[in-house]
DNA sequence: CCTTTTATTGAACAAGCTGTTGATTATTGT
DNA sequence: ACAATAATCAACAGCTTGTTCAATAAAAGG
């Protein structure tokens, strides 16, 4: 997308400063952190920085639209087909699932930069990104008018959660499975938080 | 709490400081705000500045505290009883009643503080002070041996579905009455969403 | 109303980070 | 082996920071 990725040299210097990147988020946040601890901690000259990224932001944004753009890459390959069986309770959600394998893989970056230490901004385009994806494979077929609450916060009720429930996951060790994450999420969804927790009957 | 509060000058000042960050988090979020934007938006000295705060860290987290503090004001005045009453379902809940109430007085701070140029770790303490009201005032008597996922996805779940729908409507200009609100998150926590947007019966 | 106390102002300071540039050295690709 | 290109090193002006001091302005209290 960016470059066209060829030197061994640059991609071991990006692949440095994201690390780099990583870490120092982890210890003081975005906010805190200067090109130069940057490049100390990964231990290249400051003006190698300046010839990949014009600052930290383009740093952070290209970071994150990385991870952004491999997400609809992934909703965008599910089958139709795949989508729409999600009628059994005992079967997990395949857009889900595929969610949380790939938050997995990258769990180091996506787990501090969706932690209190993260972007606010990416967490909004985060649950936009969810948001669009119920709308479009999920729920195009709900009726508007037969609904008991107002759609937009009905798609903002369900998206927090998952994000939210995303973000506890990875912030408590991913001790689950994707596939006992995506049952946990359906079972709450399609029957309520009130009768998970044994409040109705 | 910080200070006793006396002087006129000083009550003028901070009040001219914090609404220039409100306005500055707005335009270009708190990480690039300087000390003298902040000053230059309030009309005051820079040294004045470093007369009350020691940075501008210092002023974020003095300003998110009172916050924090109010809200736990709030929670804590409810009456035990008030706060069980939530078996009709056309009755607001009293203690989501009031934080849209108080939401709404302090608009402007938390549309931005909550928004995409905000701070992601005021969102998770805001979180985490769902989560504790949560757990003490309404779901205390829940048996957590017949639920039928792990309680602390459940409370995730469930704080992050309703601060989502909060900053939602903080976004979209508040046009729901914190009474309709409360109602619309009532229903999508008891019924489920799933329920509530007619796709099981 | 007058005096004392306290807040604000204005200017100056060293220290640190930024983004850029030019010359030099090291590593790759072919 | 050699040309192309990436990384290094040093130096630069410009800006922000946090602190200090004397001078001025405003409020509090009798």
């Amino acid at each position: 997308m960016s470059d066209k990725a060829a030197d061994r040299r640059v991609i071991r210097t990006k692949r440095m400063i994201r690390d780099a990147l990583t870490e120092l988020m982890e210890e003081k946040g975005f906010e805190g952190i200067t090109v130069r601890d940057l490049t100390e901690k990964a231990s290249i000259n400051r003006g190698t920085f300046y010839l990949h990224y014009r600052d930290k932001y383009d740093l952070l944004e290209q970071s994150e639209e990385e991870i952004i753009s491999g997400i609809r890459q992934l909703v965008n390959n599910i089958k139709p087909k795949e989508a729409v069986s999600f009628t059994s309770q005992d079967e997990p959600f395949p857009i889900i699932l595929k969610l949380f394998e790939y938050f997995q893989e990258n769990a180091s970056f996506m787990k501090v930069i969706l932690g209190p230490k993260g972007d606010a901004s990416f967490q909004g385009k985060m649950k936009e990104l969810i948001k669009k994806t119920f709308f479009q494979k999920i729920a195009e077929d709900l009726k508007v008018e037969e609904m008991l609450v107002p759609v937009d916060y009905l798609i903002s009720y369900v998206s927090s959660a998952h994000l939210g429930v995303i973000q506890h996951w990875l912030q408590s060790g991913m001790e689950k499975s994707p596939r006992e994450m995506t049952l946990i999420l359906t079972k709450m969804t399609l029957y309520g938080p009130g009768h998970v927790a044994g409040l109705k009957k």
